[in-house]
Order: structure tokens, then sequence, then C-alpha cells
DNA sequence: TACTTTTGTAAGTGATTACTCACTATAATG
DNA sequence: CATTATAGTGAGTAATCACTTACAAAAGTA
């Protein structure tokens, strides 16, 4: 990976997640990232192939953060850790998360097999703690860590009286 | 309003939902709608009008959620009633509201002022009920509509299970 | 009926789009 | 050193973009 091809993927994620993918063009992505136009098309083939290298690059930043809840064994401490997730979010990754929430509404939610994994072990988890509906705590969960991590991402919170309202309703403080 | 005239605003509101704004172009909503490109500027100036013309339309259908919400006195049947919000949806208004959704992540969230009073009169329902953090926990609430309301936007739920799941959690059953 | 306003169209406009191509500079390899 | 593969450029391409303009049909109004 050449440095010139670290400022496309740069330039190009900062681009399509503020501005949106389609609003972005790739002359705006090259003249940003200071290259030539046509080094866009040599590295990435086309705009869709540039997405998809950005896209398989920040898989692995997601894939830890679902695997540092799944490895926790006690049911609790399992969803503990989940409901911590929208606020450990470095600042740094959230240009590539902002692009991963409006994907989810042109392209639908990403599902690989990492997701299905999380969605298991969380159902698992309240299966464990003998919920009435495993399958819908496993959905709601998801969708409260879903518009936390929204709120988290557009908004500036104050994080900690947030999460203390959370953890209450989960009994787990 | 004539026909046409709502016509384009139908297949416009569509195509923005479904693609997103940038992917759509005025000659795709003019073919889609069966009129000439040029009438869609004749009616709303350009794109950008044409996208706050939907806005507007459906500007009175989001006040009436949240009107029915505010007029709730009892702090607990308030709060009930905010809970439902994501569930009552009626399907043919899934385009404007994926489009709400959509839009939050290039323009910023919609923030006119019955937003707000709803807003306001969820933490004030927090405060008659002696909650510690009234503003945190209508934070919260918020997030959860928006996190629920995108599950049922984008995946198909059942609905029951996971209403009472989250009334389990706010004690409302 | 005569006149004005509104509604509608078809054929344009220049600018921008994603992408290609011919070519050069650099680096790796035998 | 000679050869070959890779990295990089700049000037193109046709297609599409949002939007305009000139003009006709329709509808309202006196």
């Amino acid at each position: 990976m050449t440095e010139k091809q670290q400022n496309i993927l740069n330039a190009a994620l900062k681009l399509f997640a503020t501005e949106g993918v389609t609003s972005t063009s790739t002359s705006k992505i090259a003249k940003s990232a200071g290259v030539s136009e046509g080094l866009i098309f040599r590295h990435f083939t086309n705009k869709e192939g540039l997405l998809q290298a950005i896209l398989e690059n920040g898989r692995e930043k997601s894939d830890e953060y679902f695997n540092s809840v799944m490895k926790v064994k006690d049911p609790k401490e399992r969803l503990l850790m989940a409901l911590h997730l929208p606020f450990v979010i470095p600042s740094d990754e959230y240009d590539f998360w902002r692009l991963i929430y409006t994907l989810k509404w042109q392209r639908g939610p990403m599902e690989h097999e990492g997701m299905d994994l999380f969605r298991n072990s969380l159902r698992q988890a309240f299966e464990e703690l003998n919920y009435a509906n495993p399958t819908a705590e496993a959905q709601l969960i998801e969708a409260i860590i879903d518009g936390v991590t929204t709120e988290v991402l557009l908004k500036d919170i104050y994080p900690k009286p947030l999460l203390d309202c959370i953890l209450e309703k989960y009994k787990l403080k």
C-alpha cells in the first residue's frame, strides 16, 4: 500500500462520510488526496471499488468491537459490555461509522457473519438470564445501541448520565 | 395543486427515499411521474425546492404524531404513547420517514420547533415521575424511539414482543 | 368572444460525471 | 546493466447532470 493509495482512501472516507457517496465525485477525491484522478482507477478499478476497499478496511475494526463483547462469558457482563459500545468509539473512527450508518438506508444494514454471531451471543445472554423473550430482547438491545450510537455520532452528548440511564433499565448498576 | 404536480411529488418521494436524493436525477423523476422534465422546474424552481416541498408536506404528519403525545397529561401515559410511536407509522408513510432518516446524516437531524416541544414534554414527564436525570432520560427515550423506528423501517419485525420488552424496561406494563 | 394567466412540452444549454488512454517516472529483478 | 512490472500523470471521452428557453395548449376571466 503506497502513501498516495492511503491518501486516496483517507480523503474518500472523509468525503463519503460527510457529503455522501454519490455527492462525492472522483475528481473531488483526487484533488483532496493530492493525486491525479486516474490513479484512483488504477488502484481501485472504479468508484464502487474504492468504496468497497474502505468498507473492508473498516470491517476489521468493527469485528474487534463485536469480538470484545462475545468473548465475555458472564451474561450480565456481556450485556454491560455491549451497552458500552456506543461510548468506546474513538473520535478518529467517527467518519467510518457515519459512513456505515448512512449506507444502511441505501444499501441495507451490514449483514456479515460477525454480525450474526454478535446477535446470537446477545440472545444467549438473555436466555441465560431467563428473560421471557430473548430474541426480542436481542433485537431491542441492538436498536438501543443503534439509536445511542446515532446520538453519539451526530450530537455532542454527555456520555456518563446517558449510560447510567441505560444500565439502570437493565438493572446492571 | 394539479394532478401532475402531485405525481411529481409522489415519484420524487419514492425515488429520494429508496435511491437517495443525489442519486436521483430530475429526468428520472420526470419519467417516473409521466411528465416533462421542465414541469418540475416550473412548479418547484429547482431540485432543492422539490425536496423542500416534500419535507413541508410531511412535516404536518410528523407534528401530528408529536402533538398526540404531548397532549397526554399523565406522565406515565405520555411515555407509553411516545414509546408506541415507532409502531403506529402506517406503511404508506415509510418512504417519507426513510427519507427523513437518510437526510439526518447529510444535513443533520431535523430541529424544528415542534421537535423541541416534544423533547421538553418528555423531560417534564420524567421530572414528574422523579427520575434522577430527566434530561438524560429524555435523550435516551429519543434514542430508543430512533433506533426502534430504524428497525421498523428497515427490517420486518414482530412489533408486539419488541414493544413488550421496551415497556417492561420502563415498568409501564 | 377576446384577453390573460397558468400549465405543459421539446429541444436545447454549459458544466460535471465516471472512466479511459497514451504516455512517463520509478522501482524491482535477473 | 537491461528488462519488466508497477506507480503515476494529464488530457481526453461520451454520457448525464440540473436547469433554461421558446413556444403551444388549456383554463380562467372580462
